[in-house]
Order: C-alpha cells, then structure tokens, then sequence
DNA sequence: TTGTACGCGTTATCAC
DNA sequence: GTGATAACGCGTACAA
C-alpha cells in the first residue's frame, strides 16, 4: 500500500547493478553503455525516482533554502516582501523558510541559531523592534562570520557588514511633506514611532527636512510617537484635538486611516480641511475612504532585489566581500486624502 | 577570520579522541568518564558547536519541516494562518517552509514535488484556485500515498483522506443572511466567486438555506459572481444599478468593500438604505468606514489546530490511518454596516 | 563499461 | 571508559 520512496540502492538491487552505475545512468553519463542507462533509467521512471534532497543537501553543504526573518508576517508590506523573495527564488530553484521574530528580540536570536545550523544556504531578514531597542546584533555577527550570507532589508542597522536594501525612507517622508506643503498647507503633523526603529527615524527626518528647507520651523508638539505598531487611537483623537493641524503625515497606513477616522469624527472634512499621506501603499490606502495618499515602499521589488543579491552571494565561490546598499526610490501614489 | 563551522571530527582531532567519545560526551552519556566529558563540553562550548541539522535529518529521516503551501500571501486570511502555523510548529521545535501557488495547479505540483523529495515531514495546505477548478488531485494523492501526512484547511477537497479543518462556511453565510433578515432586510444580494471555489460554493449554499427558511425565493439576479479574487468595480456597480438591493452579502472582505464604495457613491446611506456584511474579519472591515460587520474565519487558530494535527500524524509511530475533519464555529462580528 | 571506496556529519551498536 | 564500524542517501575519483 504505502509506496514507500524509492532510493538508488533499492534500484541497483534490483537491478543488480551497484549504486554508482545507477547514479551514472541517471545523469546519462557517458560511462555507462546505452543498454543499461536504457534499462536504469526506464526503471527509476516507472518507480518515480527522486533523489533525496536532504543527502545532496549533506554532500554539497547547499540546502537550496533560504531562511527570511522577519518581524510579523500580518502586515502588507513584509507579505510582499516575501512574495518578491518567493518569486526569485523559486524561480533559481531555492524554498523559503519564513521564521517570525514577533517583534522579539530572543525570538529572532533563536530561530537564526537554529537556521544557521545546516538549515539554510543564507539570510533574509529585517529587524525587529526588540532587537533595534536593545541594539544587540551579535546574532548577525556571528552569522556573518560563519560564512552564513545575510541580507538586510528595509530595518536594517550600520552595525553590520552586509548587503542591504532599503527604500529612502527620508526622501518618501520629504516628497510626501513636500506635497502637503505644496498644497499650501501651514500645520503639518507627523505621527510616528519611537525612533528606534529606523525607518521611522529617517522619516523623522525627511519631515523635519521639507519642513525646513520650506523656510519653516518644526513645531515638536505636532509630532505624535507611539509605541511600535501600536494603534492607540485615543492618543491620536488627543493629538489632533490638541493641535490644530491641516495636514497630518503618518509612517504607516494604519496610524494615517485612524486619523481620518478621527477627524471625520471631528467633523473636519477630507481632504478640505485637513490632508492625510501615509506610509506602505497597500490594501487599507487603496479601499479607504477616501483612498489614501501613500508612499509606496515597493515590498515586492525589494524582496526580488534581496533574493538576487543573497543568491548571488551564495553561489559566488569567491570569498571577497564587497556589500552593496541598494536604495529604492519611493514613490508617492496620489489618491483623495489630499487636494489636487 | 571566517569561523567555520565545527564539526565531531574537529572537536575529536583536536582533543585525541574518538568521534563517538565526543558524539557521548556531548549527549552526557553515563559511558563518559567525568573528566573527559567536561574537557570535551568545555571544548564544544568554547568553539560554540551545534550539531548540523542535516546530518541529523539524513540520519533521523525526520527534517523537523513543515511544508505550507498557498495559493497568495498577500491575503489577510493566509497570513493569519501561517502566523497560528509558526506559533504551534516553533513552539514544537518545527521550521515552516513556505510555498506560493500563485493560485495556479502547475505550481503548486512543482512545489509540493520538490518538497516531497525529503525536505518536509508533512504539509499545510489550501488548495489553489487552479487545481479546484481542474478537480485534480493526483500530486495529493502521491504524496499521502508516500506516507507524508497532509493537512487541508480552508480550500479543501473529497477527493482526499486526509486531515481537514475548515470553517463551517455555510453555516457563516447562514448566520450573516439571517442577520440581515432579521433587520429586515427584503433584497439581499450576494457577491461571491466562481462555484469551483469550495468555500464559495458552501457560502452560497448558506445564502439560499437562510434565505428559503424564512420563507423567501433566491433572486438568481441577486447572485454576482466574480472571477476569483478579481475585484471588478464596474460589474459590481453595474451589479447594484441593475438590482434594487437594501443589503449584500460578500464572500471577502474585498468585495464588500467595493459594494460598499459603489454604495455611497450611489448616494445610498450604510446601513440605513443598504447593509453590508463580508467575509474574513481582517484589517480592512476594521478600519473601513463604516466599519464592516464580518464573519470571522478565524485563521490563527485554523493554522495552529492544523499544525496540531499534522505534528501529531507526524511524530505518531503508527499507521492507523483514522482521519479527522475538524469543523470551527464563524462568528459574526458587528461593526456598523449593518443595523444594530 | 562497471564497480569499489570514500566522504558529507551524525548516531547507535558492539567490541575492546 | 573508549573507540571502531556501520548506516542514513548520494556523488565521484579511482580501480578493475
């Protein structure tokens, strides 16, 4: 009943042949005579020989796998990440093992140490908020100076000598602040994160960068900082009854579509009175109401770009190490959040 | 510089002994004497040795794997889904293995093949809207004939023994259809996908059950449907402009929300003139404005339940091949689309 | 043309 | 107590 998988010693038993014959004869060696590849090759057919993935994997020290780290996998932006990873890397044959750090610092120490163990040929990865705060990445180091291949992407830190690839998140930040002082507007908000993150400390800046080059002064209370990924929509509703604010510019969709919510509730009309851009053009910008304004960061592309740069490391026998940082450019997707 | 991994050997070279000494050592075997094993776990811990993964795969026959495959990552439901999935799997010592099917059957064979060859100890998977719609199962049934256990959820099929978790579909649409007709609601139209689609068709079937139990008769008129996954704004607008509906019914979140922009841009009011109710209670019914009252499928749960069960089939020595269908409860979770 | 022997890293059995 | 040997499945240099 259980057709149990079939290995090259079950065919040259079989066929009463050694095993080396029959490894031969399936790569269509020129060794072997045409009778018995004819014979070996028809049978392994017939009994759908495979070789073992794992036994090569022994052999050649290359699993063929890619281990992607990354913070949670419940937000657009990584899941499009992945599907750019997914997409060039099947394509030049290599399976993806996502791991889920859960924003925890001892969780991404963990699944890398037990990556790194034979597992995987390289890292994909993006920080999580507990290791930026700790500022702790003797986890990368260590995979680094295995020979393990890593590549950053979007949270990524200085620290560490590797292949990078971010967006400009100060230029998005900047062209988005750009747009809304454009529009002619005075008071400008900027809801954010703590600024370990670093993303949302080069948005920071960005902001802060417009404002200025506008001849403008930055006004620190118009700048609201929650903790990581956290929607505390009370904060917000306190934020915007406390300021006065045309325009509010948020690091990502989730902050920018409670703040519409609240002004609507504020009765402020969008984007009359006051103008939303936010970060991550995904699902929520495209069917809020209205349609966010974004900044979109390219997930899919950045992932493609990850996976080519680890995979070419990987498959590189040359050990000289040249890292590369590839800067996307953002891009702003106008939708009715703002004037025309 | 470049750390290499060690190895038994190195570690049994190094210090004068034999390989297995150190393999015993290591493991605090009672064979060891006290001093030779303190050297030698002295030694090991000094140069950080991990034993290597594959070898131990090779020799375990066990790759402590999961193989997931999906049709998209790009879907709130999915992604809830494999967040249970590495919740249970990594709390059991499991690495998760992603694959996209890209809603296409070539892809998902050519996956699920190339995982089957000893990469994995079992799958997770929701079948692609591709292998539905051709209704074969062959790359299935192989596998499970080869004795790796398989775990169906969400999209599944009959044609397959083995485990299963779903949520009861009809019984979500028949709650959410009896809803509307208890606010009263007389034209209850319906969006939903192509009837190859498992979930769609079970959700279809709820429509009508709660439909004829109260007495009434399915307009044929009032069901859309919509190729798979494709939102196609100007059917759905041309959807309510033929009809005269005062609530929908959608299979995705997706869809409802569309419905509900055509909605307003039709000058109607939600939910005073027409309400709203989707599927899958992710990001976009919470922040959508209004709110949309959705059926949760509760997918983080689905993902540990299956990697329950197919861990269990996994590390279960024997074959007693009894399988289970475990069936989870929809719940309806009201926002303000609907009338309270 | 075919087969033998060895190595990848680990563990388990058995002999010393 | 310690070590040699075989085995997991495969590939390949070398021998016959």
């Amino acid at each position: 009943m259980l057709k149990q998988k079939i290995t090259l010693k079950h065919i040259a038993k079989e066929l009463e042949v050694s095993i080396s014959t029959v490894s031969k004869a399936l790569k269509n060696s020129e060794e072997i005579s045409r009778d018995t590849k004819e014979k070996i090759q028809a049978f392994a057919k017939l009994y759908n020989y495979k070789p073992n993935n794992i036994a090569i994997s022994l052999k050649n020290k290359r699993t063929k796998n890619i281990g992607v780290v990354i913070p949670d996998i419940v937000h657009h932006f990584f899941t499009t990440v992945i599907r750019g990873i997914e997409k060039y890397a099947n394509k030049m044959g290599y399976n993806v093992i996502v791991c889920l750090s859960d924003e925890s610092f001892d969780k991404e120490v963990i699944n890398m140490e037990l990556l790194a163990n034979g597992s995987i040929d390289g890292f994909i990865m993006s920080l999580s908020s507990g290791t930026q705060a700790k500022n702790d990445y003797n986890h990368l180091k260590e995979v680094t100076e295995q020979g393990i291949p890593l590549v950053l992407f979007d949270r990524i830190t200085n620290e560490i000598d590797c292949d990078k690839v971010v967006i400009d998140d100060q230029y998005g930040a900047f062209l988005a602040t750009k747009k809304l002082l454009a529009e002619g507007r005075k008071q400008i908000g900027l809801i954010t994160t703590d600024d370990y993150l670093s993303v949302s400390k080069a948005r920071t800046e960005g902001y802060r960068k417009a404002i200025a080059e506008n001849g403008g002064l930055v006004n620190e209370n118009h700048i609201l900082k929650l903790s990581s990924m956290d929607v505390d929509e009370v904060a917000i509703k306190s934020f915007l009854d406390k300021t006065n604010l045309d325009a509010v510019l948020a690091v990502n969709e989730i902050f920018a579509i409670c703040g519409m919510r609240v002004a609507k509730e504020k009765g402020l009309r969008i984007p009359n009175d006051i103008s939303f851009i936010g970060f991550t053009d995904g699902l929520l910008s495209k069917y809020a109401n209205p349609g966010l304004t974004s900044i979109a960061q390219h997930g899919e592309e950045m992932g493609e770009i990850a996976a080519q740069m680890l995979i070419e490391k990987v498959e590189s026998e040359n050990e000289h190490e040249s890292y590369k940082t590839k800067i996307l450019e953002p891009t702003l997707i106008e939708r009715d959040s703002t004037l025309n």
